[in-house]
DNA sequence: AATATTGCTGACCATATGGTCAAAATATTC
DNA sequence: GAATATTTTGACCATATGGTCAGCAATATT
């Protein structure tokens, strides 16, 4: 599912590698929180407590920084929900899905963030691979849902938006937890949180998709 | 709703209004693409197409244009979902507030991103309404909610949630528009893809909400 | 131990940035 | 229609920005 390739030094073998994971690691944090336009070198350097000049001399410019970034978040995105088969159950899948997907968000939310950046300026560094790559995931992905509705396993419903739906409530806790966190009135996303959330998804988008929830009434 | 409170020159009388307005719409568009952060000035200008010394002779700073958009963003959005009460009939007053949330992220993007980009920043500049005006809104609307739930017209649901999932599955199509579109392989959001959207998602909110859809089947 | 290679950094540069200001243009008042 | 107040703008400024470079430090290699 990875369509990116920008390899930059020739040379990984071993002691730079740990340097560039900080600043890689820093650069998703600051590209997270003030998209490719608004992030600032220097401010990245100070989050990788490196000297500026340092950044330079691993990746060029900050736009080859910038796609290196968004390489490895695409890259760590190519789990969830691929073992869903036509044979598989779709309550379980589906749960499965939504409590992959939301554990993601909740801890990696920066990647979550820098995505949502990405694609709000119209996805300029993206566009290719939303084609080439997510949509024929999508598109795997929907046939298997497809197959459960002529199984009648499920009742008709549109696959694609219902994958989309599931993405952006999730998503949603982590590029808005502040809001997320403010209207439940609560004061971090930890597990107690997490999991309410997790099951009331789970069970919202299992009667959206007309089965039992877990717990009949 | 509304608790900003910006009110810039103090003589607005007449003539300078249009050209504020202008520059509002331009700074709308360009700190909903950049964020405060890389939101540009000179590219702002560009797109009200007046010279740039003339934004600041309405607007101090980009701090307080920011904020003037801010408030005329959050203005807007007082509508949707009022009217419904604990007499309502749910199907409907849910259907209503789907369809215009949905429609205030189409008709206005940019709002929705620009609210995208000041939530994932940490909501800097708008922590204070989030739990001064949108947290006691959403409690009101979850007491109607309550009743109904009450009422037995809905299952047992949690409202605050409810409310949420359905801001993240409406705003998701504005903030995500070119991921929406490329996963549905749709060239733009017309009239079409809007109105199968509000169509797919009213009915699974119906739905997980344990409420019959429109179409028996 | 000498040498080559790789990794790191302080000082620096050209340019872009938010913002200013005085003067010009326009509108308003008398 | 002269006088006044408001709005617009070209020229300009101090600073911040992404990026460079020469040299130093550390690590491999011979």
């Amino acid at each position: 599912m990875v369509s990116l390739d920008l390899s930059n030094n020739p040379s990984d073998s071993d002691g730079s590698h740990e340097t560039k994971q900080k600043i890689l690691s820093a650069a998703k944090n600051e590209f997270a929180q003030y998209g490719f336009e608004g992030a600032r070198m220097q401010r990245l350097a100070n989050r990788a407590a490196i000297p500026k000049p340092n950044i330079h001399y691993h990746f060029k410019t900050k736009q080859q920084l910038y796609l290196a970034v968004l390489e490895q978040i695409i890259a760590s995105w190519n789990q969830a929900f691929n073992h869903a088969t036509a044979e598989s159950d779709p309550a379980e899948a589906l749960e499965t899905f939504v409590r992959e997907k939301l554990n993601q968000a909740r801890f990696d939310p920066a990647a979550s963030r820098l995505f949502a950046n990405e694609m709000i300026q119209g996805a300029p560094n993206l566009k290719h691979y939303l084609s080439t790559d997510m949509r024929p995931w999508v598109l795997d992905r929907s046939h298997v849902i497809l197959a459960w509705v002529r199984a009648k396993k499920i009742r008709p419903i549109d696959p694609e938006r219902l994958i989309f739906l599931v993405w952006s409530a999730t998503q949603h806790y982590a590029d808005f937890q502040v809001q997320a966190l403010a209207l439940l009135n609560r004061a971090e996303f930890d597990d107690s949180v997490a999991q309410e959330t997790a099951d009331f998804l789970v069970d919202f988008v299992l009667r959206g998709c007309g089965l039992q929830p877990k717990k009949p009434c």
